[in-house]
DNA sequence: GTCTATAGGGCGATAGAC
DNA sequence: GTCTATCGCCCTATAGAC
């Protein structure tokens, strides 16, 4: 009990609407599976984050485990619609217009940090599962939608997985020499 | 208490000499961090692989986070020897001769999957470093030692965090499709 | 829809014996 | 060197009130 008398004084949660609370969940959920891997985050962090309490972390979606496969989902969700907004800005090269995409999705999203986790985590029996789905759903978007090469989709993935690489080990941040010109080589010059 | 007098029935552990104790639990301590991540294994997982206490695993090494760290140094040593091996072998194309000892390694060791885990596990305050380390030295070997071309250099990392990521989603095992022919493309004909 | 409380289990690390 | 025992913590999920 934290006070003297049984009256409501602090709202108990905001009354967002339904729909929009899970968004907000997931947002949360988020960044907390980014900064700590799925099984390093706990729904208690995520829960503080979403400024709601634990239990009502795991009632909203029914477990963990389930909470970061829609959290995979959606940074997926995000990834192809941003594959499909470049590809419709700039046909003639959707090689180059691909790229330039995966790489800006860095400055507002942690979907690269989601799909590292992702795979890191594949040993869990719901997470494995999807993470594949994921990376296969990636691979026929490049084949089958945006026509790639089998050469040029190898090389988009191989870059993509060094992007997730780079950004996990925070080394755009504060490298010198080497690293720094390998950072500015995959991320652009304005990248630091 | 498991028995009703006190004498030794079973040896407590065979009595190896103690370095080779402490490459062996290294060892184990590679299978189980390659399988379940860094937060995901615990020092009993890894003591039970190595036929010892789980409380010996942690005084041997000073604890769970120093165990990971030289888990790391070991599987960077154990690449950067194939490497070596490699150009001694091949010196005329360094670039194919270096992509088919980082793929033979999958083979027989669990780098890959530590490498990713590693990399994954990179906001512990201790694994961070280490991670970021070795990144820079394999990337420092393949422009010094190698000689490669920065471009070279920056597409043999991206195929190799490729090849992390199939292996931790388990591709090379039961694709179909598309996924089958990516992974015939990265690991070779034998692959599968 | 949302909370508090708690059950129930696992974990890393330490103490201390041999 | 190596073990057993155990402490204190944290974690997910459930029960039950409102």
């Amino acid at each position: 009990m934290r006070r003297g008398y049984s009256g409501r004084v602090t709202d108990p949660a905001p009354r967002i609407p339904g729909p929009e609370r899970r968004a907000l969940t997931i947002a949360s959920a988020t960044d907390v599976f980014a900064a700590r891997g799925y099984v390093g985050a706990s729904t208690d962090m995520i829960a503080r984050a979403a400024g709601i309490s634990q239990s009502y972390v795991v009632r909203m979606f029914g477990g963990k485990e389930a909470l970061f496969v829609e959290v995979i989902r959606r940074s997926l969700d995000r990834i192809l619609e941003a594959f499909t907004a470049a590809l419709d800005d700039a046909p003639p090269q959707p090689l180059t217009a691909l790229g330039a995409a995966y790489v800006s999705l860095a400055q507002k999203e942690q979907v690269h940090l989601i799909l590292l986790q992702a795979f890191a985590a594949s040993g869990d029996p719901a997470v494995g599962p999807a993470a594949r789905a994921g990376f296969e759903e990636l691979l026929h978007f490049l084949l089958h939608t945006a026509h790639l090469s089998a050469d040029d989709a190898e090389a988009f993935l191989a870059r993509g997985m060094l992007i997730n690489t780079l950004m996990a080990i925070g080394l755009p941040q504060g490298a010198t020499g080497d690293a720094a010109d390998l950072v500015e080589r995959v991320f652009g010059p304005a990248a630091g």
